[in-house]
DNA sequence: TCACGTAAGTTTACATGGAAACTATATCGC
DNA sequence: GCGATATAGTTTCCATGTAAACTTACGTGA
């Protein structure tokens, strides 16, 4: 992790790896998703809705490991591009509910499969074996920092 | 690293795996930070330099992977905390040089053990053999990538 | 039933970083 | 030497996210 002598140095620290590794990994699929004018954190939060149908944006917001504010935002953009639509529920009047609309479901497929060409640009690199144990090392590390990929409950 | 079948699950991707921990990682370590005043891309940049005594700006962006803009503005506020100096180059008049203040290396040892203990929390979960896997398939994918932590040339 | 505390969303104020325009200075080719 | 081009840094504009204030609506307890 660090060497025990005096000053470590940036690559001394895995944080400093993987921040690399992810920021590129990131930055590159963000390249890819431009060309259906998607970000990232779009990409997630209509992944996200595709299996669910509906969901609520704080359900939203603890899923994707962001604040209201970001998700009411995020909505505001998926809105205007008409990929979701959002409605007031009827039980409770502070309460809205999000879920794709056709545009929205049509494109997640699209979307899955930049992303997994995106995926394979970077990891390909390594053997089935290094790839599993990178899956694992990192479950590891979420799962004992209760990291959120929360299921929606 | 995708399933074959219909539409990718987000967590069948590493990459996304790799940003969920990745962005744990940074945020705790900006927690730690935030005791010392400075946030982690400052801490980047001090201890770029603490091992150069000086380096010029646009260099410093090559060693970051950040634009010339992003490191003008941070050189702004690392000189507003005394923590870095700035000089003109007296050989090319468009040239700055950038240096550590006394006061910036001083501070450099105290973020490097909080960065030890950042690095220690997240990763220390895992064995010393699944440590140095991990930092290998890292290596691995920047090399193969030409990611840049580039040496000061 | 109504006052108070809580919850859902939105909005505002900030912070930060990229892209690209802009300024000043070097350097190259002739 | 000088015009064209490139380079160093800065600045401006924009996108995006957090934190915290704010608005509205629930729910609960006396």
């Amino acid at each position: 992790m660090a060497r025990k002598t005096s000053v470590s140095e940036l690559t001394d620290h895995l944080g400093y790896w993987l921040r690399l590794v992810s920021n590129n990994v990131s930055t590159a699929f963000a390249r890819r998703l431009e060309a259906e004018e998607v970000t990232v954190a779009e990409w997630f939060f209509l992944r996200a809705l595709f299996d669910v149908d509906e969901l609520a944006p704080s359900k939203l917001a603890t899923v994707m490991g962001m604040t209201r504010g970001a998700i009411s935002k995020l909505s505001d953009r998926l809105l205007a591009k008409r990929l979701i639509e959002r409605s007031d529920n009827l039980d409770d009047g502070r309460a809205h509910t999000l879920r794709l609309s056709g545009k929205g479901r049509a494109l997640v497929p699209k979307l899955a499969r930049l992303a997994d060409a995106n995926d394979e640009s970077f990891f390909g690199v390594l053997s089935s074996e290094e790839q599993a144990a990178l899956r694992r090392a990192l479950e590891k590390i979420a799962k004992r920092h209760g990291l959120n990929h929360t299921p929606v409950d």
